[in-house]
DNA sequence: CGAAGTCTGGACTTGCCGGTCCATTTTCGC
DNA sequence: GCGAAAATGGACCGGCAAGTCCAGACTTCG
């Protein structure tokens, strides 16, 4: 079944206009009749793009999002090479995850899917391979310049830091604070510089 | 409405037979027909215990298992009084996390609730608090004790190494893997160390 | 330009499940 | 033991929203 290009178009506004109203309603209260009063198609083109429903189309959403995130904060977790680079890579999670706020479509369409359910799994553990990936790369590209102690077990830091995001932005989303994201990425970063040789 | 022996022990049940029922299919697959059946409970009774309904069921429950969450790292985190007590805290955390696996019904019934509710909120609010502040509390106590570096603010490590544990937490829910967890304690705590006066 | 197939509209069905009600039984203080 | 209050059973209701269907309009490509 090839999409011509109106259809993708209607495919692509159907998922943006989910995660909005996601956003401002949450999921359990998702219904798919605000979706196409948001989007402005009937049920039937829902059901034409989305043949096994709702779940479906939350799961589309979920990868429409995981997608956004490493995006979001490119270029600098791509390049990851000067501590310079890192802070900037910092302020770029910490702005985007504050002016997110409190409404995360990606968390909460996945929860609704089933984090535990394979298709879940494979959306956000995929989302977190590249993550942890690209930060790994980061570090080892500092080990070689010798800006990081090479006895650092790179993936290891890497899951660690990764790992204190994703709490920072989790408590982020009940508490509103940004408090714990920052305190986990100052100090995540400030634990790869320890121990460092030629501290800038 | 004073609660007779047999009408508390009626309601733990519930909530209890909610909990499992949550870990057995999750949220939003809950159906109190299933609550029902598996406490021997009539419709009658879930709603004279629970008047505003499922909502509030879920409620209980998630404050059953944040209080939980709490008494299961007991007596190790109220004393993280040496090095030994740290790790065996950060063995106990691991444990339970790991013997619980990928189904957890405070996580999902918080999402249910929706975390951004004032109820909701406060339940996750006031766990975290308390949790944040007993490791800050070991935190002090080992600064008293010289075994960490005074200069170290006590509340942002805490901060920083809850937001990893919750992140660690978070990723095991959705890979089943304890690594993330693992690395997080374990860098946060060689955190702790680093600059450390009399390392044992 | 014309046919095959995509896209769209919207009415209709359906089943589930949360919530209400009242009658009956049990508990518990005095 | 006795009466008030709490606990229990289970039938019943009602609404909501997911999913089905078919007829008709638009796209696309030879």
């Amino acid at each position: 079944m090839p999409l011509t290009r109106k259809g993708a178009a209607t495919r692509r506004r159907i998922i943006e206009g989910a995660a909005e109203q996601i956003r401002a309603e949450g999921v359990f209260a998702l219904r798919l009749e605000d979706v196409m009063a948001r989007t402005a198609t009937s049920k039937s083109q829902l059901f034409h793009y989305f043949p096994d429903g709702k779940d479906e189309l939350l799961l589309a959403v979920a990868r429409h999002e995981a997608a956004r995130v490493i995006d979001d904060q490119q270029p600098e977790l791509g390049a990851l090479t000067s501590w310079d680079a890192w802070y900037r890579w910092r302020d770029k999670v910490l702005a985007r995850y504050r002016a997110q706020g409190v409404d995360c479509p990606l968390h909460v369409a996945l929860s609704r899917v089933g984090a535990a359910t394979d298709a879940g799994r494979s959306v956000a553990g995929e989302l977190l391979d590249r993550w942890q990936g690209q930060l790994a790369e980061g570090i080892r590209r500092m080990q070689e310049g010798g800006e990081i102690a090479p006895e650092l077990d790179a993936d290891r830091e890497a899951a660690a830091l990764l790992a204190g995001i994703q709490g920072g932005v989790l408590i982020l989303l009940t508490t509103g604070g940004t408090a714990h994201l920052e305190a986990a990425l100052d100090l995540g970063i400030a634990h790869l510089r320890t121990g460092n040789h030629r501290d800038r």
